[in-house]
DNA sequence: TTATTGTTGCAAAAGTTTTGCATTAAGAAA
DNA sequence: TTTCTTAATGCAAAACTTTTGCAACAATAA
């Protein structure tokens, strides 16, 4: 883990808090670094649990806070991952270049896509609606590779087309 | 209102139903026939309040479960528009051409954006993934045109960077 | 018309996020 | 360093949204 990049982080995320007033406590910096080191993307709940390791008294209330000052300073997205299990969001810290996410419903693997298509997309936003971005979410939903290999799963509901031959499997 | 439009539609849901063992309820089609035309989109207690208006005994778990069929038959898509009032989502029936949502923090207001771009997104990713995509969500958030001359809100927090020269306004 | 079973409505439960408030502690000023 | 201001935390309760269980109902096909 290079030394320098590690600083240059933390001096953002201290300058940037003063800069707006907020307070560079131990467990903004603590949540901060968790997202930043993380290697998939996580939850409130899952935040939580990991800060606890360190800082056994932490509570999920400042989860939430802290996640939603984060936001506001550019550092953190919030994505909806179409919500994959259950009803959270979850957190990744801003990456240098943007990128979409693409997630399969049966496996509930997430894969991270970069394209200049994206960067096309704000472009065009920003010139023809006059609109100032702050932020981009593209997601996706469907099936990977690996699964659709595997036998596509019975995605519908009831009894009904789960052996009936007109019933065309959903997905 | 084309007549035959409508009438096609509705032969699209009643065959699709069908096909997938799905009944085809009176408050199914409602809830169907309010997002097909609505202009806006809608969340889950908005959907329940204006079936009401027609049905009024039908329930809200009864919103939850159609919405979900309704999705599952493609004919419906969910979207997160950045929970921009509340935690809930929002519904609007499937368009012809995929398009991205641009939503201002400020004043609320929604905008649909088509582009070529989209498209050019889900081929790499067909292509360069073996992804096969059931749905694609771009939801953009920032500041509309008109927003953007308006005053910027003040958007952080507390009472800190209201009148502090050095605490700059966040978006 | 009858049989089958997907669907609904009601109520309760579950899951997630927010709010209120006293206490603590970060950061600026003295 | 010490003092002072107030943002931030932790705890508990509340608020909100979505899901589950189940008996009664109604859409389809036979
Ligand atoms: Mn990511
Ligand atoms: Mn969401
Ligand atoms: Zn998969
Ligand atoms: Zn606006």
């Amino acid at each position: 883990m290079p030394l320098i990049q590690e600083i240059r982080r933390h001096h953002n995320l201290a300058e940037l808090a003063r800069e707006h007033g907020f307070r560079l406590t131990t467990q903004r910096r603590l949540i901060f670094s968790i997202l930043e080191s993380a290697s998939t993307h996580m939850n409130a709940k899952e935040i939580l649990a990991q800060a606890r390791r360190v800082d056994p008294g932490i509570d999920q209330v400042t989860i939430y806070r802290n996640l939603a000052v984060l936001k506001k300073l550019g550092v953190v997205d919030e994505l909806d991952l179409l919500h994959l299990r259950g009803d959270q969001h979850y957190y990744e810290a801003r990456q240098d270049r943007p990128h979409s996410h693409v997630a399969c419903l049966q496996c509930g693997k997430v894969m991270e896509f970069s394209s200049p298509a994206m960067d096309k997309i704000s472009t065009e936003i920003r010139d023809e609606l006059g609109f100032s971005i702050s932020f981009m979410r593209v997601e996706i939903g469907g099936a990977c590779a690996e699964c659709r290999r595997k036998t596509p799963l019975t995605s519908p509901q009831t009894k009904a087309n789960q052996n009936v031959s007109r019933s065309k499997k959903l997905n």
